[in-house]
DNA sequence: CTAACTGCAAACAATTTGCAACTGG
DNA sequence: CCAGTTGCAAATTGTTTGCAGTTAG
């Protein structure tokens, strides 16, 4: 049985991921600003890595003008709080995505740049667990990314 | 039964892989400069992945002042060529390690930066095959790198 | 009111480019 | 000789920083 004010919240009040997210960083000290609600209302729509230029550009096709150093800062910012994640596609830039979706990777078309997740489950803790066993090697992170042409890129 | 000609080469005139390679571009149009052949030396003695600026202070202290340009525009040929491949650890830079080795790894420790040979064997290929039946996407190349704490700096 | 946030200009780091001078074959 | 190579300075790209002004709570 729930208490009445928990029904009332769930069924007429329902907060969103991301006025949840904003609400538990407002009891940190931290402001609900434009640029922090319209930036990860933007990479959750997305659910995909994104670099800072990107980011910003887009923002700017909404009707949001953001400075470049608040981007960067704010994205250090949600970076430090595990809100979004730091990915890798070995081109000069780092991407953005939001955690969310459990730990994948990404198969980026070479061509068109379409982003497929690809969920490995155990495989990789499995090679983590002998790299430690075999070498004495403790692994904290990994970065693995495919490049490669997506389904409609291979045809032609 | 071997010709003489090959015995002498083989016996009293070893050519080294250095300057086999060299011989091979040379065999191109390509020459054997100074820096051509010291950066493959490196490279070949590290076998580890490095970064352009530490080639070339590297390369100072052995004697050998090359402008930044010239490092950067050689590394960019023997890419090319594929004598060496560009590994990515995500920070800002690029790194370079000679091919020579099978096709491999690399956990690399944060504290002190060593880095290991990882050898995956058939782990991945099974994986980018899972992904070309499952997505159709064809994987050409991929990143995999890991990060941790190495035998020696995980003690402390 | 005040700590958090923002914009702006300038600084930085890694890499690239244009061009004139140089060198190996 | 001449294509390939090099150095130098300047340009580019992605990211960071210092500082003064603004804003949410």
């Amino acid at each position: 049985m729930q208490p009445i004010c928990v029904l009332i919240k769930t069924m007429s009040n329902p907060i969103s991921p991301i006025e949840q997210l904003l609400e538990d960083l407002a009891r940190q000290g931290f402001k609900r600003t434009k640029v922090r609600r319209a930036l990860i209302a933007h990479l959750q729509f997305l659910k995909k890595p994104v670099d800072a230029a990107n980011i910003r550009s887009q923002l700017e096709t909404e009707g949001l003008t953001v400075n470049k150093s608040t981007i960067y800062r704010e994205l250090e910012f949600l970076l430090a709080r595990g809100i979004i994640i730091e990915i890798h596609f070995g081109d000069g830039k780092k991407r953005y995505e939001i955690v969310g979706l459990p730990h994948h990777h990404h198969a980026v078309c070479k061509k068109c740049q379409r982003i497929e997740d690809i969920f490995l489950d155990h495989d990789l803790i499995r090679v983590e667990e002998r790299i430690r066993k075999e070498k004495s090697f403790l692994v904290h992170t990994h970065n693995l990314e495919f490049f490669g042409l997506c389904r409609d890129c291979s045809k032609s």
